[in-house]
DNA sequence: GAATTATGGTAACATAAATCACCTAAACAA
DNA sequence: TTGTTTAGGTGATTTATGTTACCATAATTC
């Protein structure tokens, strides 16, 4: 039995004896959790699989459980789509349609085969309404977000393909497979999506990097040799 | 006797009769209106004078109350600025650093001469934990601002000059002018920043826009003449 | 197992946009 | 006033990056 296997057992279907609670969950009392359980269901897409379209009606926060999963802009009529992020367990998806908006401005699809908590919107609305710890941590994770973006901004703006490129997979390693060794599960083409450039420039940077000893790309298994050269080029760049 | 000057006098210093409250303001109790007034004070920024510095402790957050401001990220060594956003009266801006990290990771500074309420953040902290209508309000705000950097990522990889242009354009006219017809305040490298373009870019850009009759200029008064043209070109652009 | 499609890859070529050099006029300071 | 700085502007040149065409291999589907 491998330790995705096991980690399955070690969940449950239950919100109130899930060990797998994000942040703001751990927020909740037991009856708030209770309440929480009956309004979510959990659900597996297969890798590639759409977990939410853009445009769709938003009835639901999507809570990261297993797997790992991409939220993109869709591209109109010929146009690359661009990926916002990559969320790995633990994560939520979706808050910007609680309030305002009801449709989805962006879309996610399965990057591995992951497993999801849909949680009823009003269910987290209410939960917002009455508890100021759980507000509090959702409004540090927008915060974070933003952050984020305005970080993709800049890059986007200042730092030409070698740069961009190593900052994402320095943000790969740490932030979403926390290892420097990680089954790249990832396209060439997501790859670009996400650094803002065509799948054709992803190839050949990503291909300088192997050269110059910098990363080892053995059958999708990537190691990041030498960090300190990536740190400096994504700095740089 | 002018317009602004008429706008001040209506204006009071005090929150709790203030006419300008931003909309999550107005979701407050008379007593927390008043405790906030004991949290902030009311300062005068003239043009071009730096409001918040990127790095920096965060002790308060920001209303703007008359004037226009931008957000921005500082470019290292040589490198451009990001122009986040401009805001004018009715926003808040440093919402970001309420949790988590202390530091303003963008700088403010004002375009306008303008006024800002600056509000303590252990005020803003207190509101976020006892009242829920507050705490809603302030996630739908950065909901919103989330939703605008996603399409800022979108346009600066999918869209070339012409299109980001246009769409700053429309932008500042609806959102942040509020008129076709407006004095354009910020400079051409401010509209370079705001796009992701050089400043020769821009002036190129919009010398073009006037070439084809889309916009007039008038020793900075700006008028869209033709509003679809520019649409269709911060469409297809 | 064969056929088909998706993915990774190489090299030549085209082009959007930055950079550079240089200029004018306005704003500001001495 | 006069010098000095700042903002706006034009055209030539360079460069980074996208595009196209074409191929190999891995992964699906029939």
């Amino acid at each position: 039995m491998d330790y995705t296997s096991k980690m399955e057992n070690e969940t449950a279907a239950n919100c109130l004896i899930c060990q797998n609670k994000s942040e703001c969950f751990k927020k909740l009392s037991n009856s708030e959790l209770e309440n929480a359980d009956k309004g979510k269901v959990e659900i597996t897409f297969k890798k590639k699989e759409i977990i939410a379209k853009q445009g769709a009606f938003a009835s639901h926060v999507m809570y990261i459980k297993k797997g790992l999963v991409k939220q993109y802009i869709e591209g109109a009529n010929g146009h690359k789509n661009v990926i916002i992020n990559f969320f790995s367990p633990g994560q939520i998806i979706g808050l910007s349609s609680l309030f305002g908006k009801s449709t989805f401005d962006f879309s996610v699809a399965a990057v591995e085969d992951s497993t999801l908590c849909l949680i009823d919107i009003n269910i987290v609305r209410d939960l917002i309404n009455n508890n100021g710890e759980f507000s509090s941590r959702l409004i540090q994770k927008l915060s974070e977000t933003n952050s984020y973006s305005y970080q993709q901004l800049y890059d986007l703006t200042n730092k030409q393909l070698n740069g961009r490129l190593a900052g994402a997979i320095l943000y790969l390693a740490k932030e979403v497979f926390k290892t420097r060794k990680f089954k790249m599960t990832l396209s060439r083409s997501d790859l670009a999506e996400f650094t803002g450039m065509s799948t054709m420039s992803a190839i050949r940077v990503l291909n300088d990097f192997k050269e110059e000893g910098i990363l080892v790309d053995k059958n999708g298994m990537f190691e990041i040799v030498n960090i300190n050269a990536l740190e400096q080029i994504s700095r740089t760049g």
